[in-house]
DNA sequence: GGGCGGCTGGCGGAAATCCGACATCGACCT
DNA sequence: AGGTCGATGTCGGATTTCCGCCAGCCGCCC
C-alpha cells in the first residue's frame, strides 16, 4: 500500500491592524498565515485543530512588525509549492523592509527575464503572507496591480513599512 | 449540478445445476446474471438491497430452461455497456438453442471481420449469463478457448445444449 | 494434432499534451 | 495618462493520445 503522509497541522487565529490572521502550523512549523478574504485561501478544514502553542514566537514576532520594532522576520517556514514557487519565495525574503521589487525584476534575478506573468501567478499563491512579503512587489510602472488580500492592504501594508515620516502614498 | 442518476437495484440468489446464481435487477428489471467465482462479477456491494419480488418471472424461465422445457428466454433485459458490446451481445441471442458460433463468425456478422479478440473481450463482459448465451461461442477450430464461469461450465451447458441423445461432448 | 509468430480490434488506465487563466511588460496609439 | 495588443512563463484541469491487455485467427512448422 501508499505510506500515508500523517502530518499534523494546527491553527490559530490573531488580531492584527489589517483583520484576523490565520496561522497555520505543519508538524509544528509555521506553514501558513491567511487574511480574510484573501484569495486562494485554502478551504477551513485543512487548517486542522485549534491550538495556539506552536505560534508563540510567531506571534510575538508579528506584533513586534506591527509595532514598527521589528524590520526582518526570523522563523523556521515549511514553504511547499513547486520549485518555480519556492524560487520566487524564497526571491521575495530578500526583499529588504521599506523596498519594493517588479515582477520583472524578479523574473530577471531567477534566470527568466519573460516570466514575469508567472512570478505574479506564484506570489498569488505564496501561502505565508506578511512574513513572505509578497506585498513589497509591484508592477514596473509603479502600480500596485494586485494583492491576494486586497489592494488597499498592500498600499497599507506598503506606506507602513515607508514609515510615518514618508510622502503620501501613492494611490493607483 | 449534474443530475444524479439515482437508479434502484435489487438482487437474488437462486440455485441451479451449475452452482448458485446471482441475479440483478436495475429499475425492476433484470441487468445481470452472474454465477460463483466468475471474471469480471461486480462487487457485491453495487448488488443493492436482496429482494426477490423482480425476479418472478426470470426465475420461472431459468428453471424451465433448467429442466429443458424451454429453449428461448422471453424477458425484458437492460443490457449496459459501449455500442460494440451492444452489438456483440446483440448478436450472442440469435444463436439458436444448441448450436455454435465462432468469435470470427461473430466479428464478420458485425462488419468487423478482424475483430473476432475484440468480440472475445466483449463476450468476456457479457453482464447476463445463460440468458445472453455466450456459452455458445467458441473457437474457429473447435476449441472452447474460454469462459468467465469457468470452460467446465462452458463445456456442461453445450453438452446439455447438444441434448442427452447427443454424441460425447467433445473435450478441449 | 500442438506450438509458435504476427496480425487484428476494442477497451481502460496512464501518460502526454493541450488550453485557459493570471497580481506582467513594452510598444504603440489617442 | 489610459487603453489595446502581442509575447511571455507557469500551473492545473481537461482532453487527447498511447500502450498493454485479451475468451481470436491464420499460416507455418514439427
Amino acid at each position: 500500500m501508499t505510506t500515508t503522509p500523517t502530518v499534523t497541522r494546527q491553527h490559530t487565529v490573531i488580531d492584527s491592524p489589517y483583520g484576523a490572521l490565520t496561522l497555520v502550523a505543519t508538524d509544528g512549523v509555521l506553514s501558513g498565515l491567511y487574511m480574510t478574504g484573501q484569495r486562494h485561501r485554502p478551504p477551513e478544514e485543512t487548517f486542522g485543530a485549534p491550538d495556539l502553542r506552536p505560534f508563540g514566537e510567531a506571534a510575538r514576532q508579528l506584533n513586534a512588525y506591527f509595532a514598527g520594532e521589528l524590520t526582518e522576520f526570523d522563523l523556521p517556514l515549511r514553504l511547499e509549492g513547486t520549485p518555480f514557487q519556492r524560487g520566487v519565495w524564497a526571491e521575495l525574503v530578500r526583499i529588504p523592509y521599506g523596498e519594493t521589487r517588479s515582477y520583472g525584476e524578479l523574473a530577471g534575478r531567477l534566470g527568466k527575464p519573460g516570466a514575469s506573468r508567472a512570478v505574479g501567478l506564484a506570489n498569488g499563491k505564496n501561502p505565508i503572507g506578511i512574513i513572505v512579503p509578497c506585498h513589497r512587489v509591484i508592477g514596473a510602472s509603479g502600480s500596485l496591480t494586485g494583492y491576494g488580500g486586497g489592494l488597499d492592504r498592500k498600499q497599507q501594508l506598503l506606506a507602513f513599512e515607508r514609515g510615518a515620516e514618508g510622502e503620501a502614498p501613492v494611490l493607483f
